[in-house]
Formats: structure tokens, sequence, C-alpha cells
DNA sequence: TTACTTTTTCTAACAGTGTTAGCAAAGATA
DNA sequence: TATCTTTGCTAACACTGTTAGAAAAAGTAA
């Protein structure tokens, strides 16, 4: 009999319109806005029924987040695919991450979690530039001494701020507390390799 | 007349106890369950008074944002009066940085928005391992026929995907558009440097 | 077709959230 | 003492996630 194929189906069609819903509404307003009510509008059903497809909110958002990784991965794929070197596939790879950050924001945030406090306030800290020129003065001293003076201190700035922050988020995230050793490690590989970076 | 004083500085007082019981509830439940009627319970007043002295709850956790970087900074102040050379204060800020993220994971948190649909949760993700893998490859390739065969892959990795990641989400925060080019410039910089010091 | 069972769907509620209008009480001034 | 200003509160509005329990629909068996 058809009928618990039908079933199955329908099912799976319901999971997937709420998440297409979930998705348009992420789009549309920011993952912070979404809700299971506005949700369950958008598929012209009641709110209990999305409950019968997914434990909670966050199981969803989760859904999402995975979907994003999904489409990441294939992205990097085709880097990959596009390029011969070893070389070569490692920049076609950061480009297409990088690209992929910013051709789908929603997808990004929603996968490590950014976008609160309200990323549009953030520039209103005063402290954030008092940050930079304290690491900038060592940045500074280092490029002079070093044998390409032309450097420019904000990109290596950057670049510093960049490196950590991204360390120490993905680090935060993830509770993996056997990869402690391995992060310490990798900041100190950044670290040595950043000071070398500027000085040649 | 001193009385004009005294109400300035009740008016003052009010404000910090508010935020320092913001503050307390944070580092007790994580920022994501900071409500405006617990701060007015713990302060024993009611919930409009809140209103009175910040214009909603994001100014709150701005404030408290404004206060973890003002930390960070005196953090960094120290680390850079104890040491002599260029490199040591980058290294000393670098190290002083990591320690203030996992020192006051709270207040880091609350700096960059971080610590959503749940860090707990996001090693759930099947697809984390997929795209490890997929990075992974190019960089073994790289390695072998590199000068030093016995660097960690994994170590390299995680350097990859950390800048990256930092690169994009201290971009996606700041709106600031004339730094895109600049940001660009980091992308190149950072994968050239992570290349060549996979080589050597 | 009818009676029964299972599945699906909904209404309504609970407990919580940010925010604000409007009133009451207290404090300051004359 | 009377007036004005500041301060604080109650109560509400419009939301949020989540769930219990009733109603409706769909499937099954006689």
């Amino acid at each position: 009999m058809g009928i618990a194929e039908r079933k199955k189906r329908q099912r799976e069609e319901m999971r997937t319109a709420i998440l297409e819903a979930a998705w348009q509404l992420v789009i549309q307003d920011g993952w912070q806005a979404l809700s299971i009510r506005k949700i369950a509008e958008v598929i012209e059903y009641s709110v209990p029924v999305i409950y019968d497809h997914f434990a909670n909110k966050e199981a969803i958002l989760l859904e999402l987040t995975r979907q994003g990784f999904q489409k990441l991965n294939s992205e990097l794929v085709k880097a990959i695919s596009q390029s011969a070197s070893p070389e070569q596939q490692i920049e076609a790879m950061a480009y297409a991450y990088w690209r992929f950050a910013f051709e789908n924001t929603a997808y990004y945030q929603v996968m490590y979690g950014l976008g609160i406090p309200s990323c549009e306030t953030v520039n209103q800290i005063s402290e954030l530039s008092t940050f930079s020129e304290l690491v900038l003065q060592p940045v500074k001293q280092l490029i002079a001494a070093g044998k390409n003076p032309a450097t420019d201190p904000f990109l290596k700035l950057h670049t510093f701020w960049s490196m950590l922050h991204g360390l120490i988020s993905i680090n935060i995230m993830s509770v993996n507390e056997s990869k402690e050793e391995l992060n310490l490690m990798v900041l100190k590989d950044f670290i040595a390799g950043f000071i070398s970076g500027i000085k040649s």
C-alpha cells in the first residue's frame, strides 16, 4: 500500500516547507528576527505542527547551519577541482571561503552565531580605536626595523586582530577540550609567522 | 546647593547598579539569558527605572561591550609595558589577548556577539568534518612537497580556518565599507604568508 | 456503509520577553 | 502650606518559545 509512502513524502514536504519558510525569513529580516509563529504563518499551518518536525527553534537553526556547511563544502570542492597545484588549490579555497561568506552573509552568520549586540552599533565603541593604536605601535616599530619599510601597518594590524579573533572564536565554539593544546600551538605558529613575515 | 550633586551621584549609582546586576547575570547564565526583568529584580527596583538610564536592552549590552574593550586595552597596555622589543611586545600582546578571551569568556562573547545556535551543539554538525578533510588534502600535499615534511597538517588547517573566519567575522561586523579593499589585501597577505610558511 | 482507531491539526493556554503609557508618591521650591 | 518637579510604580501591549488537550480528518476493519 502506497499510503505509508505518501505520508512519509508529505512529512518530508512539510519539513522542507518549514525550512524554506525559515530561510526566507532569515534572509529577509535576519536570523534574530526568526520566530516559530512567523514560520507557521508562512507555511499556513498552526504553530504546533512545527514541533512535530523539529524539537525546538534551535533545531531549525541547526539544520540551516548544516545546510550552510553543505553549501560551503560544495563551493570548496568546486574551487579545488578547478585548480591543479596545491598552492592554487589553497588559494582558490581561501577565495571561495571568502566569497561564500560575503555572498551568503545570512548563512555565515547562522553558521557562526554572528551578529549580536547589533553589527551596526559596534562602530560606536570608541575603545576600539584605542585598541587599534595600541597594537599599531609595536607593529610600526617592527616594520621600521625590518627589510621592507613600505609594509602597511594597518594591514598587519588587521591580520593580527583577525587571526587572533578567528582562533579564539573557533576555540570558544567547539568545546572539544583535547584541541586546546593544538590551538595554543597554532597561536605560537601564528605569532612566529606574523613577526617573521613583517621582518622579511 | 549640594542637592543637585547628590541627585547626580544617585543617578550614577543607579546606573552602575544596573550594569553590575546585568554583568552578574551574564556571567551567571550567559548573555543570552539576560533580561530587563531579571536586572530589575536584582537591583530591587521596578522595570521602568532601567529605561530611565538606558534606551533599551541593547544599550546595556553595548556598555558591557565597552567595558570589555576597556579591560582588554588595559591588559594589552600591561603586556606592552612589560616587554622591551617590538617582537616581544607583539608576542606578549597576542598572549594577553588570548588569555583575556579565555579568562573572560563572557566578556569576549558579548564583545563579538558570539555564542548562538548554542556552542554546545556545533559539534553535532557532521559537515564540519567533511570541510576539514577538504582543506586538509592540499595542505598535506604542500607539506609533502615543502622543505619541512614534519609540519603538522592539522595545525596548518586550524591556522587557515581561524584566519579566514576571523577576517570575515570582523569584516562582517564592521559595516565600514571603505575597509573592504584593505581586508582583501589582508586576505592576499595571509594566503601568501600561509603558503610560504608551509613551504619553508 | 458503519464503527473504531490512529493520525493530523488546531485552539488555547502558560510563562516568559522588551517596551511604554499613565498614575501615584516622594522630594524640592516657593 | 501649596505648587511644581522628579522619581518610581502598576498595568498593559505586543511579542516570544513551548505544550496540553480537544477537535477534525484519515485510515482500517466489520
